[in-house]
DNA sequence: GTGGTCTAGACCACC
DNA sequence: GTGGTCTAGACCACT
């Protein structure tokens, strides 16, 4: 579920939150679901429990994940604030719009696209 | 138009490569219109000409631009090919979607921000 | 009303201390007012005894509170003395009046906040 | 400038935080002024370079101060957003006063206290 | 066992 | 020189 690509000039702990943050966000990770211990999840991505601990730390800071010393760290509810992330998602969904408008889908090919909003990643 | 964040991990030909990409696909570069020569840009931007020239090269293979030896590069007109790139900006969308209603976004609201897909960036 | 936060990297009993000590001086617990007994405080809150004694103990040095041995412990008469604990909330409330200045706050919008002290905690 | 308490039971990296929003704050450094980088910070201080590089990481996303790669640290232009820290800091100034007029404080006595926030510390 | 902090030392890209 | 990332390994408090 969770890939590492080190030809991907973006750092590894981006790459690690981004892809709990999809499980989170995706339900895959229902909320209180518990999360792999960082010592595992470093174990069994062969990378440093450092780098595994400053993604945990910046997800929980973002609110998708909560961390309990000594219990573990879990899936985080359902939060409507967070109106930074959401101004940031918006402006990638207009552009992403835009550029698919240009290349000639239709309003509703992209509603269509946004509704069977189903399948895999 | 163009803004380099040297802080940002993606390479400098990426960022440019999405600027001008967006400009093209939001219109402010018009079928046909010329874009700065690589070497205009680049001394304007203080980045290396081989670095525009990748940006450049690359969006030329992607239909975003068209380059013509001795004259120029210019927007490209529409396409509808590009199955590669669409097929990516969907998923984009589909995830964008996904967190936007974890975090509480009605499809309404979605639908809303696609309509008005006018003001900034 | 006694809340303990197992993330805060501060001692229990630091945190007992500041509960009680909020409860005294908010005037939830006016002046001669019983407090729970330390056993009694002790099972509700899930803490070590001894914990809560040290709490009460050093409550008391603060005079905050009065402990009659074999009757409990009860809130304090309010004390003018305590130049320590003055010198020290003098100290971190002009920290506070030049952060939220820096922040932006005028000296009215400052003074305003001051005199509405009345909501939450 | 920057004093570090090993007795504290709050982590060094928050105690170097604390100080350095201080030193921003208080007008000390102002904006645009160049801190210590993290090397030296981390000799002058003996401490590990990661402790202080993370006090500054934070310190960036709390918007204190910018760091630029290959240039330095450098204190950030004052911001009025930050409604996060607002609250919190209204917090402690009401349970302040709370407490103060508590200890027999007036309020002009407060207000003064206020305006002739001039000197250390 | 868990998360969290800290140290020591390395490497990178950029200036 | 600078900030930034990553590894390796240690220690702590708490469950």
């Amino acid at each position: 579920m969770i890939h590492i690509d080190y030809r991907d000039p973006r750092p590894i702990y981006e790459q690690v939150k981004d892809s709990l943050r999809r499980l989170v966000v995706s339900g895959a990770l229902p909320p209180g679901e518990k999360l792999p211990s960082v010592r595992e999840l470093a174990t069994a991505l062969t990378i440093n429990p450092n780098t595994i601990q400053r993604a945990y730390r910046e997800l929980e800071a973002e609110d998708y994940i909560v961390s309990v010393p000594g219990k573990g760290s879990f899936a985080a509810e359902r939060r409507e604030e967070n109106a930074e992330r959401k101004r940031e998602l918006l402006r990638t969904l207009r552009e992403t719009c835009r550029e698919l408008r240009w290349l000639g889908l239709s309003d509703e090919e992209i509603a269509a696209a946004i509704e069977k909003e189903s399948e895999g990643t």
